[in-house]
Parts: C-alpha cells; structure tokens; sequence
DNA sequence: TGAGCAACTGCAAGTGATTTGCAATTGATC
DNA sequence: GATCAATTGCAAATCACTTGCAGTTGCTCA
C-alpha cells in the first residue's frame, strides 16, 4: 500500500480519502471491479461517484490499476501487482457474471507475426472468454 | 441478398425499406460499421437512427451480422457470409481507426480447454489487436 | 505551525451511444 | 383491396461516463 502511496506522491498527487479508500476496495476485492460497484461497496457519502471515476482513470494512466472491457458496456478495473503489467484475461460467466482469471497468454508471438506482416508498431490485444459456469447451467433460463 | 431476404420472412419479419438499405450498406462495405456510420452513409432521410439499431439488434439475434468492440464505446457491425459464423478477429489502429481483418483464430482448442477446467459449456472469446499502424507512425502525435 | 496554492472533490449539468413508449405507417396474407 | 401484426419516426428516457465550477484539502516551505 505504501509503495502505491509512494507513487502517488512521486507524481506530485495527493493521498486523498477517496483515494486511500478505492485503493482498499481494489485490494480487498481481487477482482474486475465496475465504477458503480466500488462506489456501492464503499460507506455512504465517503467519495462521489464522478471521483470514484476520475481516480480511475488517473490510476489507470499510472499505471496502478487495469482496465478490463466485458463488453457490457462498463468498464471494470483491477489492482496490478508490484513489477506486474497486469496482463491477463477471463472467462466471465454470461448468466452471473462469476469471473474467473486466466494466467495463461500465449498471444505475445502473435502480436509481433501480426505487427510485422502488417507494418503495424506497439501491437497488443484484448481478449476475454465467456460461456456458462457449472452454477447457471443447473438453473433454469 | 435473397437469401437474407428469404430468412427475415421466414420468420415472419417484414423486408421493409429501412432493412434493405441497412443490408445494401453492410454488403458494400465489408469493415465494421457503426450504426452511426450506417446512417451517415445512407441517403439523407431514408431510415431513422433508432430504426438502424432496432434493425442491428435484429439482424444480431438471427445471426445475420455479427457485432464487434473496439473498446472505444461504439458496437460495429459486419454481415456474416452464407454458412459462415462470422467469428473472427481484427488489428485496429489506435490512431486513425484502420482495420485490418485477420483470419486465423486458434483459440478454439484452448476454449474446451478452458470449458473442462472450469466447468463452463459454450466457451467463446473475443479477441481484437491494437496498434499504431504503418501510415501513422509517419505523423506526429 | 500556519500561510499559500495547486491538486482535489462534490454537485449538477452535459455527452454520446443506445433504448423505448407511442401513435402513425406499411408489408404480408387472404 | 381489407386486415392486422410488424415496423417506423419522433421525442423522451437511460446509462455510463465526463466536465465546469466553486469550495476543500493535502503538501511545501518559511
């Protein structure tokens, strides 16, 4: 947490409260989180709902958290680890939304055949899986 | 063209004028197409933008066009070919929205390979590149 | 410790994509 | 050509997200 704090800093950015307490939820809560979900997690009043957006999108240029696209319509964002980019993927379940996280990415090797043949620099990707998790298919719809 | 034509009355869907300037549209121009596009393109008057969406929409649940993301906020849509699922992959440009379509996907082994291992059925995936390309590293900013 | 100030925040209004209620219109069927 | 459900246009409503602005609040430095 300190080390997060340390780099607010360094950039001349201030440990606010909102701030200190989005970056506790995203630690307790190891998981893709929407704007509207942090702000329903959070006590009553501690921050408004546009900071709550704003200090996210701030994170995410610093790199402190990730961006994360369902293709729902509202971003979610996730804690990176210390050294980490935070690179990774889901299979997100479409009836629930139970999320589970991928480590595994073999499309590195990709993205330098495709910048290649196709003259492109700084090529990355966005990738998700999503189907039916072993709860939904027993229930009915 | 008769042969969407046929699968709209199939199912007791009119062949209305909005649809089949929509389908002449997506027909002529084989590349993601905002609905905003679609109406940009289209004769002035000729089809309301609610109408582009209601008709999207539609042709999505038959599987007649096929929607992508780009992350930047506005669905795309491209016409699925005869007997085709439409499933594929683009590399787009961060920088002036060039798309480059790409065809081979082999993440279909690693679905099933992911539907085992977490108890999923029906795994997909949405997959989508970016990057900067060729013309684009030529200008500044 | 406290003055000074840029960085922040809350609030409310504004965006931009997409949806929806409703009354008028129009294909498809007979 | 009548009939009727499917469609459309229009305007208002949503929804996620952004922004202007005036009032706060961390940080820095004397």
């Amino acid at each position: 947490m300190s080390a997060l704090t340390g780099r607010l800093r360094r950039q001349s950015r201030k440990i606010t409260s909102p701030r200190q307490a989005i970056l506790e939820i995203l630690r307790k809560h190891p998981h893709p989180l929407m704007s509207k979900e942090i702000f329903a997690i959070m006590p009553k009043g501690q921050c408004n709902l546009a900071t709550i957006y704003r200090t996210l999108h701030l994170l995410e240029k610093m790199e402190i958290v990730k961006r994360f696209d369902f293709g729902d319509g509202a971003a979610r964002f996730e804690l990176v680890g210390e050294g980490d980019d935070g690179h990774h993927h889901h299979l997100v379940c479409t009836r629930c939304a139970a999320v589970v996280e991928i480590e595994e990415c073999f499309l590195r090797e990709m993205e330098s055949r495709l910048a290649a043949a196709n003259r492109f620099i700084a090529v990355t990707h966005k990738l998700e899986f999503f189907g039916i998790c072993s709860r939904c298919q027993k229930r009915p719809g």
